[in-house]
DNA sequence: TTCTTAAGTAAATCACGATTTACAAAACAG
DNA sequence: CTGTTTTGTAAATCGTGATTTACTTAAGAA
């Protein structure tokens, strides 16, 4: 019985557990105030073996960042109702880890922003440039970006009541219909 | 001649420099790399004075982005085409310092998300629920600024191609638009 | 002028966390 | 088994920056 907790060494393992806290615990807190302790603690290991698994505390970052985006949250969205689904999986109690907060939580650090831009760029901007295609593509992808971010800088990261918990059908409407806008607006 | 480099020792004065300082760097880098060394220097004050004519960073940065908020800005907008006006606004080349960075900065370090939270809600949402008035006023207050958020997020942070510098017309009216929908919504 | 108080400075203190180092224990190949 | 390599740990190291302390200098009143 209890097979799993009679765990053997094993160096892959112990990577994936420190990146699965990591993506946890850079969603849930600024960057400043995550610290190895914290991550390392949370999946049973060692603080210095960040430093040998991968690099630094901010190639744990990006790898964390990196894997998280996915751009097909937004890309499988069906065209004409893509406002009205984006705004329901925007406001239903999230399962997965959400990479917005750690993108707010990279702004406010030097060292981390330019990472969140390139990835962004990479592994969201362009993939949904791709998908929304017409003219101005690209603003209106980053106009998509930003009304995401804005509406979870204040729903997990300075929580405003409208925003928090189970928001208003009103507020999840005008959500949709913004979204809506850009996606039509070619 | 240059009477003003005579400067006789002023608390006043030396106060106002450093938090004038304050506004300016701590708009422009995030908290944690804000340094006081870097602040006073600018005012060309000593880093111990901070301690005394504020009492910490924390609220030094209270005070700063405090004087900073100002719902003027927004509610001064004839209401049938705030969204223009404002998206003008937001589009322009600043003058003034800008309180979105620092909130966004804010919202990145454990320490001030709250002063943020507070600071934003009664000097800005608050006046700007008041004026917006009719139904769901509170949401729709915080839909504005989280799509002013969103925007400057992209525009100041983390720069994002479409947002920077001069803004095309197209971008200039899909925030018109959605500003607009917000407080025609009642 | 002299004395007191306010303003400013330089340097120590203190805390904290990332990274490194030197070491111990386990895995595994032969 | 035995020796080598891999994995993991504990404890220094190192830098940084906010805050405090002790001190110096200027201002202004008596």
């Amino acid at each position: 019985m209890e097979a799993r907790d009679v765990r053997k060494r094993d160096a892959a393992r112990t990577r994936e557990a420190i990146l699965v806290a990591a993506q946890q615990v850079f969603s849930a807190r600024p960057y400043g105030d995550a610290s190895l302790k914290e991550i390392t603690a949370l999946a049973g290991a060692n603080p210095a073996l960040v430093s040998r698994y991968f690099g630094s505390k901010e190639k744990l970052f990006e790898e964390a960042l990196s894997e998280t985006l996915d751009a097909g949250m937004l890309t499988n969205a069906p065209r004409e109702r893509f406002g009205e689904v984006i705004a329901d999986m925007f406001t239903a109690r999230a399962g997965r880890i959400n990479p917005l907060p750690m993108l707010v939580f990279a702004a406010a650090d030097k060292g981390t922003q330019a990472i969140a831009v390139r990835l962004l760029t990479e592994k969201t901007l362009k993939p949904v440039e791709a998908w929304i295609g017409g003219a101005h593509a690209e603003a209106r992808a980053a106009q998509i970006m930003a009304i995401a971010t804005g509406f979870f800088t204040y729903r997990l990261v300075l929580p405003l009541a409208p925003f928090e918990g189970e928001v208003s059908p009103e507020v999840k409407t005008w959500l949709a219909r913004s979204l809506q806008m850009i996606v039509d607006a070619d």
